[in-house]
DNA sequence: GAGTGGTCTAGACCACTGT
DNA sequence: CAGTGGTCTAGACCACTCC
């Protein structure tokens, strides 16, 4: 037998969850405020502020010092997606996982991506990784040289760019970008055919103020990303 | 001037992960505890808790009674995608929202779907949405009528099938799937050609055990989602 | 069994912001 | 200015799980 185990807060949480539901508070009305809601469920003003605002990050109340508490008017539906390395994400499904490195060089990026990094010093690095030998991802990566100067040197044949800058450069914040894409010359390395629908991602990430690499994912098809979403209204 | 007002839970999880991004702590190592933490940052033990807590729930610790708190091994990229209603999603770029019902009718849902939702019984509606006049997203949903019966008399024709559902049907749980297809006979109303890719989100919600309705959402060429991801390894 | 994190309390001070 | 949420404290008990 396993007990759920709902702890206080948690039982708050649900409770006003259900409140909003059943419109027992309507959107954009301003519910009681902590120290009555306290007082209500006999508890620590704390436990309902540890409530509330659990329900304020996942994007269902509003709050504002001393306008109170709102139930939000458009709840908007926030789904958090994670994003493994492409190594664990084809291991974790049990296949066998494949890489091979198709070219790396000192190279001036595009002007979309020289935006992006703000430099024209930068390593091309192109590889394909393969699950079960099939084609899964074709990875074509620009790595800021002036930020990580050792990039020029690395050895990306064994272990692809995605490893080594986990290893080597961690990122305060990124930016990402999902999206549709007519398959074009990669389309003979992910098995497709040219203008085949493909799966696209566009990563840029930072060290603080530091760009350090911009990639593009192309994924072959058939790929989907899938993630779950909690309560909304 | 604008003073950051840094609290001081903020700035022991900002020492933390600059202790994970130099090193300090290497991955897979045991942190010391929240005691001992506490003391050396001269705090109570609640402030590391916060501290902690958030960056457990972004995947950089992973924590576990009597085992302690330990630098994740694959820090996983968390991105949180906010999914919003589609009238707002439009209007809050300036644009002029349109929309136009395209069929409402009582069918019998394809296997994928009555899988999805359990059900034979449903409603089928399909519409599209205009950004400015030009097609924005097709939208091809199933609601099921054993879960909400209302949905057989509503009327979709000047509010679409996504309002309607935020007002009357609130939901505990959802499944989201984001794809790239290639255009079928949606195409031409989203004035593209056949064949061509296309963005594709499938999300199917619940209420508890209840399945509630199932869409798939076309958008036209050029459509992308963006989000941002925080501190990473 | 014992060490660690998870939660809770009662109270306090502070930051923000609407009036 | 005053009401509200944001944070912090010192201490406590409990749940979980490794040894």
């Amino acid at each position: 037998m396993s007990k759920p185990q709902i702890s206080r807060w948690q039982a708050i949480h649900d409770e006003v969850l259900r409140r909003i539901h059943a419109r027992e508070w309507q959107p954009g009305q301003v519910i009681p405020n902590e120290v009555d809601l306290a007082a209500e469920f006999g508890c620590a003003r704390a436990t309902v502020n540890r409530a509330l605002r659990v329900l304020a990050e996942a994007g269902l109340l509003e709050r504002r010092r001393k306008a109170g508490t709102r139930v939000a008017l458009h709840p908007v539906s926030r789904a958090t997606v994670d994003i493994p390395v492409i190594r664990q994400e084809i291991e974790e499904r049990g296949l066998a996982y494949g890489y091979a490195l198709i070219e790396n060089t000192k190279d001036c990026p595009p002007a979309q991506v020289r935006a992006a990094l703000g430099t024209r010093n930068c390593q091309h690095i192109t590889a394909l990784h393969r699950a079960e030998g099939a084609p899964y991802v074709f990875e074509d990566r620009w790595i800021s040289l002036d930020t990580l100067s050792d990039a020029a040197c690395a050895d990306f044949t064994t272990f692809s760019a995605n490893e080594w800058l986990l290893a080597h450069a961690p990122y305060t914040h990124g930016d990402i970008r999902f999206a549709a894409h007519a398959a074009g010359p990669e389309a003979q390395m992910l098995g497709t055919e040219p203008g085949a629908p493909v799966f696209v991602i566009d990563r840029t990430t930072w060290d603080h103020a530091q760009a350090i690499t911009s990639v593009r994912l192309f994924y072959a098809p058939g790929y989907s990303i899938h993630t779950t979403i909690g309560a909304g209204a």
